[in-house]
DNA sequence: GCGCGTATGTTACATACTGTAGCATTACAC
DNA sequence: GTGTAATGCTACAGTATGTAACATACGCGC
């Protein structure tokens, strides 16, 4: 099956609503106010509101009610996420094929040859056996 | 050294630069007229000459002259660009881990663990030898 | 039961990026 | 020198993002 170019860039998020994923990543189920007194930044929790909201829609967080507060959770993991952006960098940059995703790592000094051998040989043993479980 | 979380997030091009960078790529240097005719969609040729000067503010493509006309080319091959989008995205999403993104791209399903151990080891032989050149 | 504080709902607005293109200008060919 | 074809400059609409104000609702304590 040939790559598909035409996947849609995944959809990036901005510099806030990263902030503030890593904060729903990090701390479990949070609320709002929680969320603004962690952030460096100084912002109104009526940003904050919002950009939860805006993740909430595109699919990153999701929330439950606690009382009158929503506490909001991430809907998928970090890593979840990060395996389909590399798929559609896979795609859109390296004509669908992993192993020239994985060469480009190493020109681009991301890892060692070696690393990368031994991280996927770690790897493979451990998915092998997890299989069976 | 820990992961660095302020890595801006790697500036996305829209569709449109995509498919035109996509070009430029494929087909060496391109002039903005052979651009607009390998398009799919009907765009003046003002359009594309806007977005092959955009990608060129960005850094993904540069031009010389011949004559009177540009012509453009990469300024980086696309598994560079791959290589630092990645990079970004273990940044942002896996604290840095190499090998973190590894195990999402198999629990992804983007790779198999045989498969990336096979490409892996093959890389590192490949690297291996191609460092004495 | 009623009000007060707090949480959410709704709406707004400025900025930046992207797709799309028109018009002005310049340079080479004949 | 005039026309043709290339570039330079500018514009504008749509969407995404950061930022926030104001309105509203809900539960707890008295």
């Amino acid at each position: 099956m040939p790559h598909n170019f035409d996947v849609p860039p995944p959809p990036d998020l901005g510099e806030l609503e990263h902030s503030i994923l890593r904060l729903v990543w990090e701390r479990g189920p949070v609320s709002a106010e929680q969320c603004r007194e962690a952030l460096d930044r100084p912002l109104k929790e009526s940003t904050v509101r919002t950009v939860l909201r805006r993740l909430e829609e595109k699919g990153f967080v999701r929330h439950t009610v606690k009382g009158r507060t929503f506490l909001y959770e991430a809907a998928e993991q970090p890593d979840r996420l990060a395996a389909r952006a590399v798929q559609g960098i896979v795609d859109r940059f390296c004509e669908g094929s992993v192993e020239r995703l994985l060469m480009g790592l190493v020109d681009g000094g991301v890892v060692t040859g070696k690393e990368l051998e031994r991280l996927a040989k770690k790897i493979a043993q451990t998915k092998a056996k997890g299989a069976k479980r």
